[in-house]
DNA sequence: ACCCAGGGTCATA
DNA sequence: TATGACCATGGG
């Protein structure tokens, strides 16, 4: 079988056990990039509790993350773990962003110097570079996490040391660019993750975990 | 009392 | 280039 009917195969798992998924979940493409950072190795419950506090001290937007403080901002997003280091991430990419142009400046770059040039963010690395470019620029990318390797490890299709751009790759290079399909499976992979495995004979996750 | 969460950077060998 | 330490809150 050739990658992309595997592939496509556990998508349609997927996507019948969980249906639509509605990623990411925010309200302007600026929060996602924020919420991106904010991600890092941490639960998303956190992450809302500290938007919801920039939304309430209405800092989510360019201008006043740039005015506001380090303490400030620290606090701010203080439980989302990690503060004082999120704390430079966010004012490394905001400050970055409002040097480009912000969107208008950035959305005609092509999507692999896009990519190259959020990479070059101090605190921005492959995975949250992939997440604002494929939820807030619309750029056909496909995000690897770690429940992403943890699901093709399970299913015996790779041995685990594989490089992040390997495994992008081994998405991208099977399926067609595809900003909505892109979106969804990655969605429903993160989806799938947070299931628990009740261990019974119904469980999801046995049946989209079991062999191809 | 532990363990992990929608990672990334930096110092060291 | 390849490990390891470090960052930190909140829920299970």
């Amino acid at each position: 079988m050739s990658n992309r009917s595997i592939l496509l195969k556990i998508y349609r798992r997927l996507s019948k056990c969980y249906g639509l998924q509605h990623w990411w979940p925010a309200d302007t493409p600026f929060e996602v990039m924020v919420g991106a950072i904010l991600t890092q190795n941490t639960s998303w419950v956190n992450v809302e509790k500290a938007i919801n506090n920039l939304k309430e001290a209405n800092a989510l937007n360019v201008h006043a993350l740039i005015e506001l403080s380090d303490e400030n901002l620290a606090k701010l997003i203080r439980p989302s773990g990690y503060f004082n280091l999120k704390t430079k991430r966010l004012k490394h990419f905001v400050k970055w962003f409002k040097t480009e142009g912000r969107f208008n400046g950035l959305k005609s770059a092509d999507d692999e110097s896009l990519r190259k040039r959020l990479l070059e963010v101090n605190g921005i690395g492959p995975e949250t570079a992939d997440d604002i470019l494929l939820y807030a620029f619309e750029r056909p990318v496909f995000v690897i996490d770690t429940y992403t390797r943890r699901l093709l490890m399970t299913l015996n299709l790779i041995s685990g040391d594989e490089s992040y751009e390997t495994l992008r790759q081994f998405f991208q290079s099977a399926l067609k660019p595809d900003v909505g399909l892109f979106k969804e499976y990655h969605a429903l992979i993160v989806r799938h993750a947070k299931e628990k495995c009740t261990q019974q004979k119904s469980c999801l996750h046995c049946k989209v975990e079991s062999p191809l």
